[in-house]
DNA sequence: TAACTATATAAGTATATACTTATATACTTT
DNA sequence: AAAGTATATAAGTATATACTTATATAGTTA
């Protein structure tokens, strides 16, 4: 039986929060896809702000948010910054969330198999 | 590669964005993790709200946006409410989370090769 | 039926979030 | 160095969120 309010459940609620409450917007959510999308193959912080009609500072703001919470990272490169993904952070993140719908599931399959 | 704001993505965002947002709050992750842990058989919402030294209408309420984000279920037996996991509205929320990490992992991997 | 219990809802409030506009910072180019 | 460009930050504002207390609703029990 999973061992809730451990240490260890703990501190993965904390990240899973941060990692959630960055990820609970669907601009972020856009930022993350376009990024993704490999469509351009470098993005500037302006280019992103146009393409999804955001002023630059918004879309800056997001980008924080998301380099905060070790989503992305940032690179300068001259005058432009190129936002790419924090991969070994990301691997992380998605253990993490399996952990939970791991739990989660678990204990479905355990609750129908008694109903049954 | 990916083909994004397309009306799939789009769809999968929005319903990303509830999902999150809705677990995006150490508070309702907590419930979530005791509802998983299964140390008690049934919990209502009474003892849940005590265990987490939240009030009645504090835990109430979060159990609510829970139930709107189809991540539980409630039933009621008598004058107690049993929250449990809608499980297959999490199978659906989990395939869209991988959809996502997938997408973005596979960037990661390709621009790794390509940076070999 | 009356009193009791469990849960939900309503209304109010403090704080957090997502934007805005203005401006600062860092780099580039002339 | 001066002007221009890209991005970040600051400060303000409207809305959303997470609580609070009070009360309504639904079911149970005496």
């Amino acid at each position: 039986m999973l061992r809730i309010n451990t240490e260890y459940t703990c501190d993965i609620s904390k990240d899973l929060e941060e990692l959630f409450k960055a990820l609970s917007n669907i601009n972020r959510l856009t930022l993350v896809y376009i990024l993704a999308s490999g469509q351009m193959e470098k993005v500037s912080v302006t280019e992103m702000a146009e393409k999804m009609g955001l002023t630059q500072p918004a879309a800056s703001q997001h980008l924080k948010i998301l380099k905060t919470a070790k989503i992305l990272n940032a690179k300068k490169q001259g005058n432009y910054i190129y936002y790419t993904f924090n991969h070994n952070a990301l691997i992380n993140h998605k253990e993490k969330i399996d952990f939970l719908f791991g739990c989660v599931l678990t204990k479905c399959d355990q609750t129908k198999q008694k109903n049954e």
